[in-house]
DNA sequence: TGATTTTACTGAAACGGTTAAGTGATTTGA
DNA sequence: TCAAATCACTTAACCGTTTCAGTAAAATCA
């Protein structure tokens, strides 16, 4: 079965390879006759012809290709989101970019940390990057001069975009809103803290306002295993074989807010009777959760589209540098009470 | 800034373009000396070389991608993944994708419903398409000649290759459960109910299993809206208000079982006691609940990874049509009690 | 009316690889 | 010892487009 190629339809419609590309790509300043185009577009359905993606992309250096690489929570399981946040992120990602006849090529993180091979010369125009810590896989990408958007990605870089928030700040907010509800013992409790990562961040907001109320911190009031449901149920059994010290918890992730719930119900306690909890992120999650979870919001929506865009801005010659921050606040539900 | 090409690579290594191609490739059946490889693979490095993708892809044929086209579950919104069905079907995908070195092309529904967008002439190796309904999308493939699998389609074919379950026996395996437990009044919640799509499958498995039992069906007890968390929670208040008469209920999909948990409770009515549930899918939120659901477990994981290893199979040259239909299973679990 | 611009094309050189078909030199086999 | 096979490469055609630089004819301008 042979592929119809551009020459057939040049062919076909009795012109030359060129003016069947400038019509079917309606080139600006190329002039064509009304009669000649009809006739391209003619041969073009009688031949079924579908330009290869490819050759084109060779041709003009442009694959209208976005890589997203998505890191693993959990190294060696094949659940990449096991954390919500990243399947909502996605969501806003990939819908943005259609909206733009964009498409995505997606990966989870190759073996190596090599972020290289997914944006490998021109195979993609821009790649975003969710959640990496600076290594060595980001400095490779660097030799290419592709558009590069970096989420949730503490590296201070003078060429790479970056959208995020300030997840400082937000770690604060989470931790001062449960110290004004009376909350002192306050349990902190998240994945693995990489070094510069938001988890990193987010734990240094939740130190900042302990310090600012005057609250001593104490390192057994702080578990750290992974972002995980299962983690964060086992956290609240470890909690009460601790005897329940802690009144209040700020889980750095909701769906950790979501397994302590859980976790504790499981062994005839709960929420927010028993812990306060206040989570983060807002994922689409929080508010199925029962009770439902107050939690630090961002808009991940937002974020997605504006990290498409950077690429978009990039692509289309834009060559400054942009930055975004995007603000969060507070959603009070149903998981913290006054003590 | 110029890029660096396999033609700078033999320049430098001062060997023939094919040289490198084959070194780079270590292409079989070719005998290269050592000390050229060496050399070769020596000016990779120094001019840190990366091969075109495209241009690789255009002579070889072959893009080691594989297009993914998730639907839309409510058309117009951008969250791709509000039955959380679709994020664990693509982890497993992409991860097994990612095993055989293959990347994903991912993309929601065009809007014309065009699949052919995506696979246009070799642009991919492979195309996954998960819940298309019999459309022209679907016809337009055919003409090319690239390999399909669709996942939860029933669409009778003699081309493409089928990975699904047994939804009717699904939706009778629920309803039967609930029968057994002694309930007769089940409602049947669901999205739109499309033409052969799964939710009808699972719709004449719920009658199977009415008839079965002798027990008459009452159209009142079946309510259609779309799948997500928002519907299944306004069907809790809509069956609250015509006073209860359900005593379960079978969510045809686990988010839609968790709505209704969390709708119930909103109004201080609680799972299972004043209505059972069980779900439908496994999803990892489903043991995330409170109370965890009961619900018809299919293996996600299996089902994208047979998707995956149909297309690798077709793209090594196996010809023949492959089906698969995955076993299901009921798994118990908090949310149905005996009546 | 003749010079100039515009229109409607065409030719061919990229783009950056792969791969079938050579081609000398060196080994091997009998 | 010599034909045949093997080794280690090279040549060049090809993959299917885009796009720059023409070019002849028609239209416009002064």
């Amino acid at each position: 079965m042979k592929r119809v190629s551009i020459k057939d339809v040049a062919k076909e419609a009795g012109v030359s390879v060129a003016t069947v590309s400038y019509v079917i790509n309606n080139t600006p300043n190329q002039s064509i006759s009304d009669e000649t185009s009809l006739r391209i577009r003619k041969a073009v359905t009688k031949l079924n012809y579908i330009p290869n993606l490819n050759a084109r992309s060779l041709a003009s250096r442009k694959t209208n290709l976005i890589g997203v690489v998505i890191p693993q929570t959990e190294p060696g399981k094949e659940f990449m989101f096991s954390n919500p946040f990243y399947g909502d992120l996605l969501s806003s990602i990939e819908y943005t970019a259609r909206q733009h006849s964009y498409h995505l090529l997606l990966s989870g993180p190759e073996p190596n940390q090599s972020y290289i091979n997914i944006a490998r010369n021109r195979s993609v125009d821009g790649i975003i990057i969710v959640g990496a810590y600076p290594t060595k896989g980001l400095d490779e990408l660097r030799q290419l001069d592709i558009p590069v958007v970096l989420v949730d990605t503490y590296v201070k870089d003078p060429v790479y975009h970056t959208v995020g928030i300030d997840d400082r700040l937000g770690g604060k907010m989470a931790t001062a809103y449960l110290i004004e509800k009376g909350h002192s013992k306050i349990a902190f409790v998240s994945g693995q803290i990489e070094e510069q990562g938001v988890m990193q961040k987010r734990f240094q907001g939740y130190r900042d306002a302990l310090e600012d109320a005057g609250i001593p911190f104490h390192q057994d009031f702080v578990y750290l295993g992974n972002i995980s449901f299962e983690y964060a149920q086992a956290t609240a059994d470890e909690m009460l074989r601790r005897g329940r010290i802690e009144t209040a918890a700020f889980a750095s992730a909701d769906i950790l807010g979501m397994g302590l719930i859980k976790g504790l119900r499981r062994q005839g306690f709960h929420v927010p009777e028993d812990l306060s909890i206040v989570g983060f992120d807002d994922v689409s999650l929080a508010q199925m959760a029962d009770p439902s979870l107050t939690t630090v919001r961002q808009d991940i929506s937002a974020k997605g589209k504006t990290a498409v865009q950077f690429i978009l801005d990039a692509v289309s010659g834009n060559i400054e540098k942009q930055e975004k921050i995007l603000p969060i606040h507070i959603v009070e539900r149903e998981s913290v009470k006054n003590l």
